[in-house]
RNA sequence: GGGCCGCUAGCUCAAUUGGCAGAGCAACUGACUCUUAAUCAGUAGGUUACAGGUUCGAUUCCUGUGCGGCUCACCA
């Protein structure tokens, strides 16, 4: 049994007002001639016309204002599309009508009210209400305040503003905040756009498990969960690489795959512990063919949300023209800090050449670890303009080819916006010899380090030996794209319902 | 996991040095036939997150717990 606040009872006490009245606050059927957007621009279009047929509507929606003014009433609705406000007076419906409208009704509730559309003495489109009836009765008061209509825009006044009730009551957060709801209209459409992009390139969209004998792909820890009747235990993916390169194998030349991953890692305003993910493999293309492909598809996106090729993420206008600016790892470390990580072919020796840093480290970390960490040190904070990094350390990249030059150096981008990292890429390793011996190397970086096994794929390993055709693979954070689109500055902004402690 | 900060009415926020816990909106009662943050008059609304301590007296100071925020760490 909840306990219900005082405003609560007294909504309870309506909702028992109308049934004793015979009066279903809840009732099945529903009807609606017009959206509210429909309607208004229904009334627009003949509006100054004197022959036209006046505009007779029932609309629906959620009261969001009310104006009692004795005889006559107003208030604003709320449905998908729009707010339109009803005119009841007492000349037209009866004083009874009026008042059980003032009475009985609470912000919040729904509403199904038909008339004819008019414009006001003050200018609004309106809906002149000639019958109304009850669809449901909200018992808790929406955590809203109050707000206005001023030239078409709602103006809140104190609405709903503590996260942590925003996250938790998300429902409540998406009813009262139109710009919450806008976030989520964004990211349906940035994947939608994506999608639109990829199969217009010949992509073939796919599924792949989520629940996996044995997770890899990428350097996380993974979730464990069971299977009762196989008595297997089963890891939540932490990447779909190595399925979607096994559909190579199979024949597919260009797949991909949106969907959730699963990280049992730290949260911070860029991550959290499951995440969505794009990745596309793409046979017969290498990595600059990938950062091509990644110029355009992410121009597409930009421009099919903001209608231009420009965005503006925390006070930075960021460009999404093409070509964007390709940065080498080594150069752009060089011009940092000025070390030339090629001069350092030991961790020992780049160990000695980090001497100085303000930057804390790991004196014992690998040398890729190293590098890795100076590039997010000193490097992604200031790649606001989206850029392309290149050339990576091989001992990071266990899935990525060599550089024909340089056995220590992979082809390998990862790319960045507004100063994260949004994705990954590489010219794929499809040398099963090579990338056997990769997976052992790990192996043994793994235990050096006393830390957890690694499992090796061996399916994968054997698909890889039937033959897998050269190609270029990449992915990217989902999430953190649409943060941009949205200008938010956290992930659980953009995610619908973020993970919180129980309470 | 560490550090810092926060938690007061349904919502947004006040409360002087430790001295009767307040406002706006929402709610309730009444007035009002073109309002739109409607207006006007009145009423009610609190275990100050929770548990303990110091004190004549704690929203305020101290300790612990819970939840949240920021940040650091972790994160091929």
């Amino acid at each position: 049994m909840p306990e219900y606040s005082n405003l609560e009872k007294v909504r309870l006490e309506k909702i028992e007002a109308l049934q004793a009245q015979g009066i279903n606050p809840y009732p099945r059927r529903v009807e609606r001639t017009h959206t509210n957007l429909e309607a208004i621009q229904a009334f627009e279009e003949i509006e100054g016309d004197d022959n036209a047929e006046p505009i007779l509507a029932t609309l629906v929606g959620r009261v969001r204002s009310m104006r009692p003014m004795g005889k006559i009433t107003f208030a604003h609705i709320e449905d998908g599309t729009s707010r339109v406000q009803l005119f009841f007076r007492a000349n037209d419906i009866g004083i009874k009508q009026v008042k059980f409208f003032d009475n009985k009704f609470d912000l919040g509730d729904f509403i199904q009210a038909s008339g004819k559309m008019f414009r006001t003495r003050t200018g609004e489109v309106t809906l002149w209400v000639s019958s109304y009836r009850m669809l449901s009765k909200a018992v808790t008061p929406l955590p809203a305040a109050k707000d206005e209509v001023v030239d078409g825009e709602v103006v809140q006044h104190a609405t709903l503003a503590d996260p942590e009730t925003r996250y938790r009551q998300r429902y409540a957060d998406l009813a009262v905040n139109a710009d919450v709801r806008e976030v989520f209209r964004v990211r349906s459409k940035t994947i939608r756009a994506l999608q639109d992009f990829l199969d217009g390139q010949g992509f073939l969209e796919v599924e792949t498990p989520i629940l996996q004998p044995i997770y890899g792909g990428a350097a996380a820890q993974p979730f464990v969960t069971h299977h009762n009747q196989l008595e297997q235990d089963l890891y939540l993916r932490i990447s779909f690489e190595l399925y979607l390169k096994r559909l190579l194998v199979g024949g597919f030349e260009r797949v991909y795959e949106i969907g959730r991953d699963f990280r049992n890692e730290g949260v911070s305003f860029k991550h959290n512990p499951e995440f969505t993910q794009i990745e596309f493999y793409m046979a017969y293309a290498d990595y600059e063919d990938v950062m091509d492909l990644t110029e355009a598809m992410l121009a597409h996106v930009v421009e099919t949300i903001m209608c231009e090729r420009v965005l503006t993420y925390q006070g930075e206008k960021i460009n999404f023209e093409i070509p964007w600016k390709r940065v080498e790892l080594r150069q752009g470390l060089i011009d940092a800090i000025g070390i030339d990580i090629t001069e350092h072919p030991t961790s020992e020796s780049l160990v000695e050449a980090m001497d100085g840093l303000e930057m804390e480290f790991n004196p014992n970390a690998s040398r890729g670890k190293l590098i890795d960490d100076l590039l997010g040190h000193y490097l992604e904070p200031n790649f606001i303009q989206p850029t392309f990094l290149y050339d990576y350390p091989r001992d990071i990249s266990p899935l990525a080819k060599t550089k024909p030059s340089d056995e220590k150096t992979v082809e390998r981008f990862e790319f960045f916006i507004g100063g994260m990292e949004m994705g990954n890429a590489f010219t794929e390793l499809n040398d099963p010899i090579d990338q056997e011996e990769r997976f052992l190397e790990m192996g043994r970086a793994y235990d050096s380090a006393d830390d957890e096994y690694h499992p090796i794929d061996e399916d994968y390993l054997r698909a890889m030996r039937y033959g897998m055709p050269p190609n270029g693979g990449f992915g990217m954070g989902v999430d953190r794209l649409v943060m941009l689109l949205t200008d938010k500055r956290t992930i659980r902004e953009v995610l619908l319902f973020p993970p919180l402690r129980e309470r």
